[in-house]
DNA sequence: AATAGAAATGTAATAAGGTAACACGCGTTG
DNA sequence: CAACGCGTGTTACCTTATTACATTTCTATT
C-alpha cells in the first residue's frame, strides 16, 4: 500500500486533478449532505437530490440550463425555475457552490459548516478543484480592514491549467 | 494642513469610500489611459474614449447595457456589440475591469502594467474600490502551487459594506 | 493621389442566463 | 374539515452576451 496513512488530511493534489475512485466521492458527499440537512432542517426532495447527483457526476461546474436539460429528460419540470430553485437550495444549504466566472454551479465536496473555499478552474479540461482558502481570505480581510470595509462574502476563483493539462501541454 | 505629505502612497481609505475631488480622478485616469495606449499601440477612438469617460463618472461598476444606453443617446450605435466591443477593448488594454459578481464593468483607476487588484463592492451604495492585492494573490498562488495548478488569471471580489454605509447602519 | 488591406463601427438576429407571477398538489395542524 | 406552508410546475418576461454580416474609416504602400 502506497499511502494509506493519510485519509485525506491536506489533499495536496485535489481529487479533481487525479484519477480516483469517484464513486466514493459521490456516495460520501451524498451521505454528508443528508447529515447536514438533518441538522439544518432542509428537505432533500427528489429534484434536489437528483440535482446534487447530477452536479456530482463530474468534478466540473455545470450551467443551470445544462442541469435543467438533464432534469427535464428525467421527468422533472423543463422550465428554468425548476433548476434554479434546486440549485439555489443546494447553495443556500452549503451543498453546492456558484462559480461567478462561469455562471455555473458545482457540488460542494466538503459540505462542512461555513467553509469558504477558493476554486481552481482548468481552462483546458474544465476540471474544478475546491480548496480551503483560509490564508487567502485572511489576507483579503487584512486588506479590507485597513479601508474600513466589512466583507460579507468573497469570491476567489482562479483560471489556469491543472497539473494533468500542464503535462499534456509540455 | 492636515496631511498634505502623502499624495496617495498607500491610499488607506480608497477614494471610492470618501469624498474627494472626483474631477481629478477622471482627468488623471484619462491622461494615464492615453499614455498607456500610446505605448501599447491601441487607438482611443471616440466610442472607446466616451465609454471610458462614462465608466469614470462614478466609483461603481456599470452593466454593458447601461453603458450602451448612454452611448446610444449620445449618437453612437445602439446594438449590444457597440458597448461590448468598447468595453472589451478597455479591459484588454488594462483600462477597465470586469466584475464577475456583477456582470459589470468599471474603469481601472490605476492603469499601470500588469496590476491585478482585488475589488470591494458595497452592497448598500454600490461603491467599488480597487485594491492592490499582491499579498492575497501570493497566498492564492501558494495554495495552487501545492496542487500543481498554474494560475493564469484570478478573480478576487468581496461584497460587503463600505465604511460610509457601516456608519450609516450603526 | 490612388488604392488595397486592416481596423473599426454599425445593424440584425439569436443564444444564454435569470426572475417574477401565478396555479396546483400535498402534508401538516388546529 | 379548513387553513396553512411548502414544494413543484407553468407562462411570460427580462437581462446579458455572441454570431454574422454590411459599411465606413484609417493606414500603408505604390
Ligand atoms: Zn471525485
Ligand atoms: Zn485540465
Ligand atoms: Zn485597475
Ligand atoms: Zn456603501
Amino acid at each position: 500500500m502506497p499511502e494509506p496513512l493519510e485519509p485525506e488530511p491536506l489533499e495536496s493534489v485535489p481529487a479533481a486533478f487525479a484519477p480516483h475512485d469517484h464513486r466514493a466521492c459521490e456516495t460520501r458527499v451524498l451521505d454528508e449532505a443528508a447529515d447536514r440537512l438533518a441538522e439544518l432542517g432542509g428537505r432533500l426532495t427528489p429534484v434536489r437530490r437528483r440535482t446534487l447527483e447530477i452536479l456530482l457526476e463530474s468534478h466540473r461546474a455545470m450551467g443551470a440550463y445544462e442541469v435543467l436539460d438533464r432534469l427535464a429528460t428525467e421527468g422533472f419540470g423543463r422550465q428554468p425555475p425548476v433548476a434554479y430553485r434546486a440549485l439555489e437550495f443546494l447553495v443556500e444549504h452549503g451543498l453546492a457552490h456558484r462559480l461567478q466566472r462561469l455562471n455555473a454551479f458545482a457540488a460542494c465536496l466538503h459540505p462542512g459548516r461555513d467553509h469558504a473555499p477558493a476554486f481552481l478552474i482548468c481552462r483546458a479540461c474544465d476540471a474544478l478543484a475546491e480548496l480551503p482558502a483560509a490564508p487567502v481570505r485572511a489576507a483579503l480581510a487584512d486588506l479590507a480592514a485597513d479601508t474600513g470595509f466589512i466583507i460579507e462574502r468573497a469570491t476567489i476563483e482562479a483560471v489556469g491549467l491543472c497539473p494533468v493539462c500542464v503535462k499534456a501541454a509540455a
